[in-house]
RNA sequence: GGGGAGGUUCCCGAGUGGCCAAAGGGGGCAGACUGUAAAUCUGUUGGCGAAGCCUUCGAAGGUUCGAAUCCUUCCCUCCCCA
């Protein structure tokens, strides 16, 4: 299938600059680049969307480029965000992209040009704020700039908009020429909070150069309950980095999709072919309780980011967690399964002092607070070792260790902590 | 620079001297149901405790027996005019 044509089926696609665009992109080799911004020091699953983008583009002989916002992310984008960001230090940003672009490195081949990752920091740096005004600020009209989405929606919000993240399209607009000048990119990917920003540059690129460059947004992924992509219940972001959101955290995040939005992740967060898709959208429809495109996607998933050991433990762990008794599994085994589970340690006196268990779900962080901990118990929703704890003044002794190491608990139905002894 | 409106618990938002740990909604958490789903229903949602106590309504002071509510100064946001 032709890029475009696969993209569109993906579901890739919201809206393009120019109706050329599928023949472009069959009939010539382009450099197409999306910008991610460094504001944390890890990818994670929101930015799937532009990664997988990047990644079919590569598989169709097309050189993408990973634009680390290296500068831009000092700013802030107001596209698509409620409120001004929070400036971060250069230290923070410098680390942040160093860390970035090793996870790009699981998605993308570097080797030898067939893809590039540059940080904008390096041309932004060497230029004066009077010079950028003069260049780069003499071709933005200000009538165009106030009729933006991104800038109109701040405005009328009561958070208004700052100067500094007003400013961000030309900076923006800035990266694509200096990316159309330095490596012959002509077209920018990105989200649709972006085609204003893509937009800018695009008409940039024509008054300083006379060439054309093309822009094709993405969709903004949401799942059934109106959320962004990537949340996990908690509102706590899914992370790439194993050591922010663990292979089995990460692997529940994907089996837990419901059924409305099983199809569209395999098509965009897989490289699964159309007839397995097909395949897996039928077994949604007709046993829907195996939840077959679940797993499938999970595995996939947590395989692609976390690698085959990552995936193993991840589905370990799931098998036990969701299946059999916890006592009859030995200790070794036990800390391995769980060792992608949030942990506590506590010193083995811990269990000859008469504490109980309330003392046990504080102590462990499982809940915020005393208080917080007597109503979880009180509501059933408490398990030690996967049996239901109601007694709020349950004790907690060394007859509650399994296989002598650990006490494993279970707040709700799918939160697990393992407590350490020793 | 001038004028106006505001800043309340996770969010929105009510509350204008005691009946306010603070209405209502949203969100969260838990339970039932279930497919580790959706929808629905129920409970719960500052901290410590048995009662009760402690901390909280942009910040700091002040008035008062008593303040989220009144006064002063400061910080921040929005709107209009220049």
């Amino acid at each position: 299938m032709p890029l475009y044509e696969e993209l569109a089926w993906r579901g890739f696609i919201e809206n393009k600059t120019s109706e050329e665009l599928p023949k472009i992109l069959a009939n010539e080799r382009i450099t197409a680049y999306d910008g991610f911004d460094p504001t944390a020091d890890s990818l994670h699953v929101g930015n799937l969307v532009g990664i997988m983008a990047l990644v079919h583009f590569q598989r169709h002989g097309h050189t993408p480029v990973v634009l680390m916002g290296g500068a831009t992310g000092m700013i802030g984008d107001p596209s698509g965000k409620s409120k001004e960001r929070v400036l971060l230090t250069t230290e923070t940003i410098d680390s942040n992209v160093a860390k970035q672009k090793a996870q790009f490195e699981h998605f993308l081949d570097f080797d030898s040009g067939k893809a590039l990752l540059v940080n904008n920091a390096s041309w932004f740096a060497p230029i004066t704020f009077i010079d950028f005004l003069r260049d780069v600020g003499k071709h933005f009209r200000l009538g165009e700039m106030l009729a933006k989405e991104s800038v109109k929606s701040r405005m009328n919000s009561d958070v208004g908009i700052s100067y500094t993240e007003f400013s961000y399209m030309l900076l923006q607009s800035y990266d694509f020429l200096h990316l159309h000048d330095a490596h012959g990119c002509t077209m920018q990917i990105g989200g649709s909070d972006q085609w204003g920003n893509i937009t800018a540059g695009i008409d940039l690129i024509r008054k300083l150069r006379s060439a054309q460059a093309y822009g094709l947004t993405t969709p903004l992924i949401t799942d059934s309950t109106g959320q962004k992509l990537g949340k996990t219940a908690e509102g706590e972001n899914v992370w790439l980095d194993p050591k922010r959101t663990s292979p089995y955290k990460f692997y529940q995040y994907w089996v837990n999709q419901p059924d409305s939005d099983v199809v569209r992740f395999l098509k965009l967060f897989t490289l699964l072919e159309q007839d397995e898709i097909t395949a897996l959208e039928k077994s949604v429809e007709d046993e829907p309780h195996a939840r077959a495109a679940q797993k499938r996607l999970a595995q996939v998933t947590t395989e692609m980011v976390h690698g085959a050991n990552g995936l193993a433990a991840a589905e370990k762990a799931t098998a036990i967690m969701f299946g059999g008794a916890i006592e009859d599994v030995d200790g070794e085994t036990l800390l391995d399964i769980f060792a992608d589970v949030p942990s506590a340690t506590l010193a083995p006196s811990w269990l000859d002092d008469g504490k109980i268990i309330v003392d046990l779900l504080v102590e462990s962080e499982t809940a915020k607070s005393r208080g917080d901990a007597r109503r979880r118990v009180k509501e059933g929703g408490i398990y030690l070792n996967n049996v239901r704890v109601q007694e709020e003044d349950r004790a907690i002794t060394r007859g509650d260790l399994v296989a002598d190491t650990a006490i494993v608990i279970r707040a709700g139905k799918k939160n697990y902590r393992v407590v350490r002894f020793g």
